[in-house]
DNA sequence: GCGGGATGTTACTGGGGAGTAACATCCATG
DNA sequence: CATGGATGTTACTCCCCAGTAACATCCCGC
């Protein structure tokens, strides 16, 4: 069934996750993508019935991967969401600092396809809700007494972090998103101790 | 020599304003430029030398009226940095939340044309590495004590804001830029006070 | 009024990209 | 080995876009 390792739809994905990324969504033709995928058009056009519905599955696999990514954290550190929040924002400022500096596909997407009604807005949308809800989940299980205000600081720095690599580069304040965040985690005020939980700074009167 | 209150040339330019910030550069069509500007594609060919060198002006352009912002910011509150550090924000985040959540069109332009040669890309460095500049200086006039720390907090914040009001739109956190960066500043520790400095919250020890 | 520079109009070239049709080929399964 | 579904190949249509040419028109300053 699979003669090349992968079959190519598969190929395909993998294709058009690093062109649309590295070149923009706009800038890559289909002709393109089914080339470095080493298959062609037709193809394609048998497994994506159009280039927006391709566009559409490499940002559902991007906000998939993005899933993995969070279930890996928790479960690598298990029952210690201030563990988790560290590692995460190693993950994304390490991920944000690496990858051509090209930021988050899934909010370079937004960028490009600005008509409302673009299928691949929904996608994007959700995906972002997902995040920040998951976020403000895990500082409020890590014990802070703010949790909405600080997942909404850290949601933006690595927003901004992302978006910013791209116009200043690793020069400008981008590349400092992990000492940012951690220094913002590290001031921010934790809610009332119960047993068990460790103490911070700031620690409510 | 004007016959419709404004010469082509700037009708033009208002009208890539509009389009390319609403509806993306490349999605624009340089006749489609020039028919929202009362004019064709002829005349905006005598004027600019290419689609790429009306992009580069259409930047140049943003850059200047941002330039023209700090400058009214500063003139509106002359030797009060505080004041003007406020003021900035309430600007930024004011025009992001309406200006139909668009984001920042330099930042937007940087995601759009990916390519490391084009010459938009070096209008827009620059201009993110002044904004940049120009936070690290006020924030160091206002008195904070790591200036570039906070400078750069409320950087990625902002451009987080406007980046993620197209993902997530209003009911996000980029709506809620201003009291983000407010608190932030309330709470950064202020350098050893002289005298005539006000002094805030988390007094140097 | 008249000359000339700026602007408008039309039509064109060249190129590229989305999407499709018809046919050839492969290859796993029976 | 035969068959059928998946894949490859070629060539095509349609459309849009960047950029240009040639000519018509306007309108300001003289």
């Amino acid at each position: 069934m699979k003669r090349d390792a992968l079959r190519p739809r598969e190929r395909i994905l993998l294709a058009a996750r690093a062109l649309f990324y590295r070149e923009g969504i706009r800038a890559v033709s289909v002709d393109a993508v089914a080339a470095a995928a080493g298959t062609n058009k037709m193809t394609l056009y048998r497994h994506f019935a159009s280039k927006d519905d391709l566009v559409v599955d490499y940002l559902r696999e991007l906000s998939a991967r993005s899933d993995g990514l969070w279930q890996r954290v928790r479960s690598a550190h298990p029952d210690d969401p201030q563990a988790q929040l560290r590692a995460l924002l190693r993950q994304v400022s390490r991920f944000a600092d690496e990858l051509s500096g090209r930021g988050c596909p899934l909010a370079n997407a937004a960028v490009e396809l600005a008509e409302p009604s673009h299928p691949a807005r929904k996608v994007i949308e959700a995906h972002k809700r997902r995040s920040r809800a998951r976020l403000v989940r895990l500082c409020r299980d890590a014990g802070y007494a703010r949790p909405e205000r600080l997942a909404d600081e850290l949601f933006l720095l690595i927003e901004g972090a992302r978006v910013s690599l791209q116009s200043v580069g690793r020069e400008g304040p981008g590349s400092r998103l992990y000492a940012l965040a951690e220094a913002l985690l590290h001031e921010a005020p934790m809610k009332a101790a119960r047993p068990g939980a460790r103490s911070r700074a700031h620690p409510a009167p």
